[in-house]
DNA sequence: TATGAAACGCGAAATATTTGCATTTAGAAA
DNA sequence: TTTCTAAATGCAAATATTTCGCGTTTCATA
């Protein structure tokens, strides 16, 4: 019985990578989420389809070739994101209880044009991170 | 023998904080660093002035109170950077070696406004992280 | 110069990430 | 299809990073 290779798969071995099945589980747990998740967050919903060592390793090829982003939203782990190119996009967090909305503005591409112009020692830009930090309605009301 | 308190040890008061010496020589390697710091590098630079516990514990609140900025460049651990009001900057850093530039354009104070009139979740914009990843022209010739 | 809250030092605990190695497997080649 | 091998996995242990508890010290105020 065989499958059409999901788009992921062709992704993957366009890079070079094996379709396996802990990459396919992964990204589909991305696909499912609203907001970047964390390795804990992803081993649950993983159901034990993950370990941890493969879950990293997988998490490392992934971000390599661009399909995921990681981001740092101020914990002391990170948090890994889909990257779709249709719709680049950053996040705003709340200080206080987390909370995390996506931005959909990103003028960042241009800036790139012109720091390659400025710089005398960068090639080439590949990717860059945008967080937002502050805080939103709810907490805001509360401290009042 | 008695001395004219610092200008860190002034906004360490304002803002109800002790200047103690493990923060005050803290921020003085901070001072003299040109590029964010990790916390090995800062424990090196301190000579046995700070304790791994302190140094932590230290950060923290300087973060808090803005004097200090933490930044994630892509490695497991934080960097840090002391936070020059004047001169707010973000970076770019090389996915080879590692080598970190400052960017100084910095136009997104302009799309922080707009982001709080698009949201309807957000109340306020307290800062933002900002980085570039891309390949120095050093580590694009070997690549050659 | 006495006092109390804040900060520190120490060491250990908690978290997070990486690694070595034996085993399995995806996918190319036969 | 079956065979083959580099790549990927699972497990368990090693590293790395960050936090915490608690007794002691110190800053800054009065």
């Amino acid at each position: 019985m065989k499958s059409v290779p999901s788009p992921f798969a062709l992704i993957l071995h366009e890079n070079g990578y094996k379709a396996t099945p802990s990459r396919l589980s992964l990204l589909q747990i991305l696909e499912k989420a609203d907001s970047p998740l964390s390795i804990n967050h992803i081993m649950k919903e993983s159901n034990g389809n993950l370990t941890q060592a493969t879950l990293y390793r997988a998490l490392e090829s992934l971000v390599d070739i661009g399909m995921v982003r990681q981001i740092d939203i101020g914990h002391t782990h990170a948090h890994y994101e889909l990257e779709t190119k249709e719709k680049h996009h950053h996040h705003i967090i709340c200080k206080k209880c987390g909370k995390i909305e996506d931005v959909d503005i990103c003028e960042i591409r241009e800036i790139e044009t012109i720091i390659l112009k400025q710089t005398k020692a960068f090639a080439l830009i590949q990717n860059h991170s945008l967080e937002f930090f502050g805080i939103c309605k709810t907490c805001n009301k509360k401290d009042l």
